[in-house]
DNA sequence: CGTGCCAGGTGCCTT
DNA sequence: AAGGCACTTGGCACG
């Protein structure tokens, strides 16, 4: 293995205690199976009664306690906390600190399924875009996205064919069906928003139906244009100036 | 071992989808070091690209992606998802899927440094104690639970010495200025409650002040009767009751 | 450092 | 299923 992680299974305490001061010198990523038990004292106190869990150090010295069930850890500490390893009563006991505010993790541990120090290489960007319902928030908000003088009237509005994404009028008074995507426009689409305007054209003919889009599929276009729909293109990227969402996470490096 | 858990160090992508299917069928937990590519489609869109983290996935089928730093999961996936293993492109491809919102996550995953199914046999009980503030806003709803016909007046109040916990009136409308201790009240906290009182009771003698604690030192309480201040038992798990908060978490069952 | 606001919030309980 | 609410909320921006 190139890399400077090690895995032990079933290791005794004191490798266990090894283990862990290894990976912390080294700043890696530690992983414990192991029947545990867990007092938590700070903003609150909790206990958690003898069992087994996954216990997890990050290479920022956060700690995770996870059980095997739910997305929550059942007991954690912030980055940035202070560890101290020790044996207390036949048991390994992990302590972590977090200063301010003040609170305390303590870890009995008794046995080990596994015990590992992982050196995670991890360099890759995350990128987080907006879905389709923050794309409606952003021209709700922003009706121009849409076109100059564009007014939504009611956020969504039940037909016997299903929702409308927007509706509203147009500067001239005209009932305007706006159907929103967050990828390329599809045939299916363009049926889609036909079916909510030709509802509406029945007792009002000059209702236009406007298609928002990132961009638009040849066929569709082609579709669009012989039912008298109307193309707008609407980027997910424009929408999130509107509504600003973290659109890019660079690795923080650890000082 | 006596568990079912199996471990394997270095696993090609096969021996690792063999893995990751006999931790689901057998609802163990399941973990993976590896380099991986994530892709998140839902309620918003996410991109996570190359690099090394773990991944897990519990006996509950929820999903848990963590980088090397932080406390949150870069990205996840709530419990009882569906996985879908397959190959695709040179990759181990792990798909979660949640029906409602449908939402999806896809881990691509090259090389392996470690794999694991885990058997984590954890029925301990969970229990939450409160903090100083949960009790006050115990107390404040419920102000009988330091006497009878206890009124509070204001919910902080400041003092040249500090703050006072609660400020309220008593049944025959006499001051009183309650101090609350999450674990036992030392001489510390009657000499505390003791400065608020007396500040008070210049401009008028008939200020009682209690300390409100799970219990109260020997010596504090010999300090507390010569300075003609009152103790109340009250514990944090008494008032969990009156502002409920999980206070005990037993194991749900996978149905 | 505290304060305010958002989150793929999550979790828990109620209608 | 939808709504309300608390959280050791965590996280970020801002004063």
């Amino acid at each position: 293995m190139l890399s400077r992680s090690k895995v032990l299974i079933k290791p005794s305490q004191e490798q266990a205690a090894e283990l862990l001061h290894y990976a912390l010198q080294n700043q890696l990523l530690a992983i414990l199976a192991c029947n545990c038990k867990v007092d938590y004292h700070g903003r609150a106190s909790s206990r958690l009664e003898w069992g087994e869990r996954l216990v997890i150090i990050k290479r920022d010295r956060s700690l995770l306690i996870h059980r095997n069930t739910g997305y929550e850890p059942v007991n954690w500490q912030p980055p940035g906390c202070l560890f101290h390893v020790s044996f207390s009563e036949g048991n390994l006991l992990v302590r972590a600190v977090r200063k301010s505010p003040h609170e305390v993790v303590d870890i009995f541990i008794s046995d080990l399924q596994l015990a590992a120090a992982l050196e995670l290489s991890d360099y890759g960007a995350f990128a987080m875009y907006l879905t389709e319902e923050d794309m409606k928030q952003a021209v709700l908000k922003n009706p121009f996205l849409i076109e100059e003088g564009f007014q939504p009237i009611t956020e969504e509005r039940s037909l016997p064919t299903g929702f409308v994404d927007i509706l509203g009028r147009d500067s001239k008074g005209n009932l305007v069906v706006v159907e929103l995507k967050r990828e390329s426009a599809d045939r299916e689409a363009i049926i889609q928003l036909y079916r909510y305007v030709e509802h509406l054209r029945k007792g009002n003919p000059s209702v236009r139906g406007i298609i928002a889009a990132p961009k638009i599929t040849k066929s569709a276009h082609i579709l669009l244009k012989a039912l008298k729909l109307e193309f707008k293109q609407l980027t997910p990227e424009v929408c999130s100036k509107y509504v600003k969402r973290g659109e890019g996470e660079p690795l923080k490096s650890l000082t």
